[in-house]
DNA sequence: GCGTTATAGGTAGATTGTCTAGGAGAAACA
DNA sequence: TGTTTCTCCTAGACAATCTACCTATAACGC
């Protein structure tokens, strides 16, 4: 537990959120889910940090948000990627990989 | 830039330190210039970083100091691992790869 | 009918890590 | 003499995540 009592890295959940809606629109709740599964249950959003990144993101305008009906027969919020977060979230992951091939630099050193 | 305005993945700082430590007793200052060298100019731990940390890790018992002389005719505290030390920096790399391969496979999905 | 779980949204406050921006002193070099 | 380099340090601000809580509805077991 590389940040203490995180279940993520932080700093990479709004990389991680733009990530899966760029796969398609999602509604938060599904995001978290997804986020859960792909990672095999390594990485879990908790909803005290999903939502306000989610408004984070909206603010900002990288993602778009509508409400629409969830599979399930409820309310839900879906969100889209727009076109300033796709560029954002391409920035994100060519930061990610300078940085976390960084991390893997300094790891394998020896003596 | 993945943690807005940081050099570093937030939550590896304390990975990284004791990883260059557990290579050879070396002071702080020494530290973050060869994080900054090893990572080939990627990460910069600044100094309002490097020393609130080494003094945590000191405190948690992971590293031991000791006053010395620099090999620049100055005084510098040298920072060696602890056994505890060494055992929290294997958990750290393990948990670090569990959780950078987990972002990585998020990232790799496709549509 | 009733309680529980799953689905879906949200907020408030505390914690923590890193950053910016300072300060200090000694050695080396112009 | 002044500037850069080396070496240590602290205070305060900021941002991200967590814990802990709230609301509401559908579905399921009993």
């Amino acid at each position: 537990m590389p940040t203490g009592q995180s279940d993520l890295l932080q700093g990479t959940l709004d990389m991680l959120i733009l990530k899966i809606v760029a796969l398609g629109p999602v509604h938060g709740y599904g995001i978290s889910q997804r986020i859960h599964q792909i990672s095999r249950e390594v990485l879990k959003v908790q909803q005290g940090s999903l939502y306000p990144a989610l408004h984070r993101l909206e603010k900002r305008g990288w993602l778009a948000a509508e409400w629409g009906e969830s599979g399930k027969g409820r309310q839900a919020k879906f969100y889209k990627l727009s076109a300033k977060g796709r560029r954002q979230l391409e920035q994100e992951q060519a930061g990610w990989h300078r940085l976390a091939g960084a991390v893997g630099r300094i790891l394998q050193t020896e003596s």
